[in-house]
Order: C-alpha cells, then sequence, then structure tokens
DNA sequence: TTTGATTTGTTATAATATAACATAAAAAAG
DNA sequence: CTTTTTTATGTTATATTATAACAAATCAAA
C-alpha cells in the first residue's frame, strides 16, 4: 500500500516508539521533518488507520504502529496495555475473535468494530526486580 | 453506597438518558440544578466510576449509567454500541470474561481491568424501516 | 468541639481533535 | 500533452475533553 510523504513520516515514527504516542507526540517527534501542525498528524494518522497499519489505542488516546502481519484482514485485535512499563503487545487471536462473533449472532447484533483493551501487568513488570 | 448530591444528580442525569453522555452534556444538562464547572461533572464522575455505577465508553469519550445489577462483582463489561440510533447496550457474560482471563494467563498478562466495546448497528436499526 | 479528611466551588489551563479555506500535487480523461 | 478532477497539503482558528491549583465549606470521628 502506497503512502504519502506525511504517512510516511508518521508511520516510521509509530514504528520507532517502543509504546504509543499522542498525536502530540508525533507532532514534536516530527516537528524536525517539516511537520508543523495537528492536523497533518491526524490525517496521516486517520489513513493509516484506515489502511490498518497502524491502532488506535481507545482507552488512552494513543496510536500505534501495527505489529501484526496482515491484520486488516482479522476482525478483532486486541491489546494488552502494561501500566508499569507503558508498552502495548497487539495480538490477533481467532478463538477470542469467534467468540466474540458468537456473541454479536446472539444478540443480534451486527458488528462493525470490536475493541478490546486489557490493562494490567506486563509478564516483565510483574516480576519487582528491575 | 451512598452518594453525594454532585454524584446523585450526574448519576441521575446519566440513568435518564437513552444514549451514552458526554461530561459536557452532562454540565449543560445539570446547570439548572446547580453545577456549573466541568471538574464538578468530573469529579462526581471518577467516583462513581470507582463505585462501578458508572462506566466510560473509552471509544467514544462518553459515560453511562451502569444498567447491570452488582456490575462491580463482574470483571469484564462489554458493550454493544449502534452507530445509527447511538444506543449503549451493555452485558456482562462470564463465558467470554473466562476466555479473556485465560488468554491473559496464557501469556503471563496480570489484567487489572478490560475494556470491551464492540460498535456497529443494533438489532432495531438493522431493519430498512423505522 | 476541634481535628482531620472529604467534598465543593472557582479560575485557569492543558491535552486532544476538527472545521474551514486556500493551495498544490497527482492521476485520469479528453 | 493539457485540461479536469481528485487527492493531498498547509495554515489559522476553534471545538472538545480533561486536569491543576487553590480556597472555602462540610462532614466524620476522636
Amino acid at each position: 500500500m502506497t503512502m504519502t510523504r506525511n504517512e510516511e513520516l508518521v508511520h516510521a515514527f509509530l514504528t520507532r516508539s517502543e509504546t504509543p504516542l499522542s498525536a502530540y507526540d508525533i507532532l514534536d517527534g516530527l516537528r524536525v521533518d517539516g511537520i508543523r501542525a495537528p492536523l497533518q498528524v491526524y490525517r496521516a494518522l486517520n489513513k493509516l488507520i484506515d489502511k490498518g497499519t497502524v491502532h488506535r489505542i481507545e482507552s488512552k488516546n494513543a496510536f500505534v504502529a501495527c505489529s501484526v502481519h496482515d491484520c486488516a484482514g482479522h476482525a478483532t485485535t486486541i491489546f494488552m496495555l502494561c501500566t508499569a512499563c507503558d508498552a502495548a503487545e497487539e495480538f490477533s487471536d481467532t478463538k477470542l475473535a469467534t467468540a466474540l462473533l458468537g456473541f454479536c449472532d446472539g444478540r443480534n447484533f451486527d458488528p462493525a468494530r470490536t475493541v478490546v483493551e486489557i490493562t494490567g501487568l506486563c509478564e516483565k513488570c510483574q516480576s519487582p526486580n528491575h
């Protein structure tokens, strides 16, 4: 999928980041590359989200580059968000996706988008040392 | 659970509403009752969320009164959000909660809070008439 | 009945996101 | 080609969502 210059910049910046970033984090980081206004960032983000190469973390108003191959094909993306190290790990679980679909089916709900965000402590941050 | 005056006002206003409301919707609706500043609303909302009688819809930055009895006891609340009528229906599904727990367990993630928000079309709004 | 904690009110400001409009670049049609 | 249309960009202004900081009032309990 072809990207415009601003999309490239935003996507690359997110890919470099260890943690989800706010739109304004991205703006600040890309000023050196000539990005000057929030809209430049938000426009790129929205395009990238449409393409499925960036995800929005709803419970943080933040954004991450997609780390799952061919993520757009899967209906449901799951995030585990660590409150200690701020890491966001992305998963694409077929079983869970199926369970969610069945849940909707049983209630005659026609799902378009499903957000699953689990906040807690990642494996690393559970151990007291380090 | 005892509520302060502002908490009562905010909770009652949310309970009356058919749809999720933003903090500023609530503020506007309660000016007649003497609520004047965003903080009065946000403070009440945060307390009510802690008590489990109000939920935040993360994908909408909006709030709803809890409609599930003894919701605080259940780990996971699921929302179905209709894009047509804006309704938010709340569910508490043990199977899905267990599946999510298992998912965390398998990945050594210690979950504190889980957000499940399914956006789409509710039963009513799928039929072309009405 | 005063100490300490919680709640409230208020002003100001921070953080997140979009509207509206002008311009430019790219792609498609003729 | 070159005109037309679409898509992308830049810019200013503004809307929306949320919290900081501080003063005053109320409530609980010691």
